[in-house]
DNA sequence: CAGGTATATGACCTAATAGGTATATACTTG
DNA sequence: CAAGTATATACCTATTAGGTCATATACCTG
């Protein structure tokens, strides 16, 4: 696992660490809230180690983990030449978190259209700027 | 190929994102900026695109790739719950940020303390905001 | 329509990874 | 020291994902 995008890729590193966002857990406080094996969690628990997002205190047999947010800033940092196009899809964000929750289960087809099939572009100016095709159109 | 996270787990991926955050591109464009095969960005703008990170406009034969903020802004608000560890590690994240780019290469020895072999915590509060330690170790 | 260009896709191979079970290690208490 | 608890690790396996090569598809130009 080279970067620590590899790292949150997995989603029961996400759970652990959102879990951990809260407060500090032991192994097998998060072993019991995530339902996770024992193994499992201390497995994941070390990749999260040895790439920087949590570190462990012992408590008499208990190791207790705690978020590092040094790598969490690194993915923080590397969305900062995305945020431009923040302000023009604010309310485009509840849409698609909204549309991805519900789906979730068409595995490969049908999700996107064939490229070569998009629709032609107005075949006006290389004005890459405006994303507000898209977009547009009022949900209401 | 799940989430979000998934996608950007890969670092050609992030390349081709980083590259069209600051214009759209071709794919033979980014088969020549980042000296990937075609068939491989071909596959890799596949995957962005199933997973709304990027959309094609057609432009002659070509297909010209723009960024799409949404996925990217779900991502941006996973890492909420971890900005209230910012503030105390602001500069924390330039020594991380350097010291990752300088190491990259030791694989999987030494780069962490055993866990059983952790410093005895003071034993205080369960205080989880101090990370101060751990960090010592010079390379050199 | 022929030839050329740009992109997508399929087949195949390989490497990396996560999960499970069993076991080792470390620490605590009587 | 013995027994018990909490956590880490080794080994094995199935799955997945990415790379390359070959080829199909779509579009342009003359």
């Amino acid at each position: 696992m080279e970067s620590s995008f590899g790292i949150i890729a997995e989603p029961n590193r996400r759970a652990i660490l959102s879990l951990l966002a809260s407060s500090e857990q032991s192994v097998s406080d998060i072993e019991h809230r995530l339902r996770m094996s024992q193994p499992s969690v201390s497995k994941h628990l070390r990749v999260l180690r040895e790439a920087g997002f949590v570190e462990a205190r012992i408590d008499a047999q208990r190791r207790v983990y705690r978020i590092r947010p040094e790598p969490l800033m690194e993915l923080d940092a590397w969305l900062a030449p995305f945020r431009r196009y923040w302000s023009a899809h604010l309310d485009a964000l509840e849409r698609h978190l909204d549309r991805t929750a519900k789906k979730a289960s068409p595995k490969k087809a049908k999700k996107e259209r064939p490229v070569h099939l998009l629709p032609r572009a107005p075949s006006n100016g290389p004005t890459h700027r405006n994303c507000s095709n898209s977009t547009g159109a009022g949900t209401t």
